[in-house]
RNA sequence: CGGGACGUGGCGCAGCUUGGUAGCGCGCAUCGUUCGGGACGAUGAGGUCGCCGGUUCAAAUCCGGCCGUCCCGACCA
């Protein structure tokens, strides 16, 4: 490509909005623009990188024993009725109705339509088999952000695994958590599997790749000593028990005027600290009233309550909903004596007596409350977000917590798809077996965000070279003739190499096309002028280090396809 | 959805408090001088001031409604 005929509009100012850095240097670099909110399009620079990472996914997968499909993105409301899915996704899931009216939704993901597909499967002989496609997946996000980060519109590789047993599906599932380390790696990410909440997936297990990355909305748990990592949607942590206080015979309410936190009632007198409090919330799940237990000084994870109750939605109750159910307003509230709800509570609360929580009567709480005596508790479940600095689960070791970006999630789905489609195939015996399922998910656009996210610095994208939009750029600092004809000479030649290249033959000053290079992110610039010529020599700068080092005209192709054959 | 901010030539912004019919930088076009790290001069093109309504002799500016975008909290590749 010629730099002169080439779309790549890079601009000088950021956009506006303070966001990822991957987001302004994509932008600023020509590689994508906005639609509207969560809506991008890939404009020839990007999608070259795109095309790079769509090409090394295919080749990992392939390399597993992938075949390539392509199913659309309508589908009949009806399929997803039929999963369950059309509930459970809630206002995530785009609907529309046909001329006729009739109900259809956009793809989010493929599990349906897949099952559908593997109902053709007859015999276990035909297994196992691993399918997937790119295809674009459309979720009414509640809140895009950061650029390509989070959209309402990507395309995403989803993979799908079928096994006659749970044998043959963790072997897939392991060949997919290789392909994606591999696949990552290839693209310039460091990549750690986390243990990960399946969410609206559904299934047993999950593992998330996760990149480190202040721009990711995730938080990682992770021990330096035994390598233990997992989302803190999922993750568990050692900490001290708390000593109890002198149990009471019976609870006693006192007045507490004014009081409304954890905190207010730890600096109360006669109140309690906080890890000798019982904190009372009120959920609603589905539509279903829940009390959820913490130590007064424990946070909720809510992703491990939507977990466990398996809630499509979960929201916290409204105040008014509070006062109806249990007769207080949010700072006053307790479980003891509750009935009628159902109570869940984290087993960091397991024994505890001398407990000081809500009296469910505003400004009033109880003390010597011993929560199995008092509390009709009607599940132990472990809800507690884990925070940096307490002790790993799996050593002795300390957990850190770090934010980072989702570039890859792989899941054992079981038969939930498959008995919902009647996916089945004969064993050995002749007997109908429900197939196991896995999916297996990377997003392009976030995996262009991700690598942009890391590889960056002042003077913009620093590509890898195995995905960078191109792999060499020719400089000529000068349009002249004899600059010109020596460059389409280089740029001819490293094209017949498999080299590629574009040459920045534009008329502009040499200040300007080496700012461009380096916004745009091309890993080896060479640059031609009258000046190096006219002693047979040209300049090779790598983007990365940007050490410049002169070299003999004759030699360039020869060094420029050795390093790149070496990088990609 | 809750909270906050913003919307003015292609991009980034000022003007709005104190109404008088729009300006700056970059970019773009033409000409000239330049040309190995974002050149300079001259001339020029380009704007329903997000939309609708109201107040007023007069609205980018004041008032109301709506739409859009971004940021902070609950969701996912």
């Amino acid at each position: 490509m010629r730099w002169s005929q080439a779309f790549i509009p890079t601009l000088r100012d950021d956009p506006a909005g303070a966001e990822a850095i991957s987001h302004k240097l994509l932008v600023r670099g020509g590689f994508i623009r906005q639609l509207m909110s969560g809506s991008y399009s890939f404009l020839p620079a990007g999608f070259r990188v795109r095309s790079k990472i769509r090409r090394i996914i295919e080749e990992e997968i392939n390399a597993i024993g992938g075949q390539e499909f392509l199913l659309p993105v309508l589908h009949p409301a009806e399929v997803w009725q039929r999963s369950g899915r059309v509930d459970v996704m809630g206002d995530e899931l785009f609907r529309l109705q046909d001329r006729r009216g009739i109900d259809h939704v956009l793809g989010m993901t493929h599990e349906e339509i897949f099952a559908m597909i593997a109902t053709e499967l007859r015999s276990y002989k035909e297994l196992p088999q691993l399918w997937y496609h790119f295809q674009t997946k459309l979720r009414d996000e509640p809140r895009p952000k950061s650029g390509l980060l989070r959209v309402r519109e990507f395309v995403m590789k989803d993979s799908y695994s079928l096994d006659i047993d749970a044998a043959g599906q963790a072997k897939q599932f392991d060949a997919h958590h290789a392909a994606y380390t591999k696949i990552f790696k290839r693209m310039g990410l460091d990549t750690v599997a986390v243990e990960a909440s399946s969410g609206a997936m559904g299934g047993t297990d999950s593992v998330e790749f996760m990149v480190e990355s202040s721009a990711g909305e995730d938080l990682v748990a992770h021990s330096a000593d035994c390598g233990y990592s997992a989302n803190v949607e999922r993750a568990q942590s050692r900490i001290p028990a708390v000593a109890n206080g002198d149990p009471l015979d019976q609870v006693e309410k006192f007045p507490t005027p004014g009081v409304r936190t954890i905190e207010a009632l730890a600096n109360f007198a006669g109140g309690a600290a906080a890890e000798h409090q019982i904190k009372t919330l009120v959920y609603i799940a589905d539509g279903e009233p829940v009390l959820v237990l913490m130590r007064g000084d424990h946070p909720l994870q809510e992703q491990k309550l939507i977990d466990h109750l398996l809630a499509g939605e979960l929201r916290p109750a409204h105040e008014d909903e509070m006062v109806e159910l249990l007769g207080a307003h949010a700072g006053s509230l307790g479980a003891v004596g509750v009935s009628d709800i159902r109570i869940i509570a984290d087993p960091q609360l397991r024994g505890r007596v001398a407990m000081t929580t809500g009296a469910n009567e505003d400004d009033f709480h109880l003390r010597g409350v011993d929560i199995e005596r008092d509390i009709a508790v009607s599940e132990w479940v472990d809800l507690r977000e884990v925070t940096a600095g307490e002790g790993c689960p799996n050593c002795d070791g300390v957990l850190d917590v770090y934010k980072a970006i989702e570039v890859g999630h792989i899941f054992k789905l079981g038969t939930m798809y498959s008995e919902a489609f009647g996916a089945t195939v004969l064993d050995e015996n002749g007997a109908a077996q429900p197939i196991i399922m896995g999916s297996y998910g990377i997003g392009l656009g976030r995996a262009v965000a991700a690598v942009a996210e890391v590889h960056n610095d002042d003077k913009g994208l620093v590509w890898p070279v195995a995905v960078a939009p191109w792999e060499v750029v020719v400089t000529l600092v000068k349009i002249d003739e004899a600059t010109l004809a020596a460059g389409e000479r280089v740029y001819a030649e490293l094209q017949s190499a498999g080299v590629d290249v574009l040459l920045d033959d534009r008329n502009e000053r040499p200040g300007v096309k080496f700012n461009d290079a380096e916004l745009v992110g091309i890993p080896f610039r060479v640059t031609l002028g009258p000046r190096g010529l006219a002693e047979g020599v040209a300049e090779f700068v790598a983007r990365a280090t940007g050490e410049a080092s002169e070299i003999a005209l004759d030699d360039v192709v020869g060094h420029v396809k050795a390093l790149v054959e070496e990088a990609r």
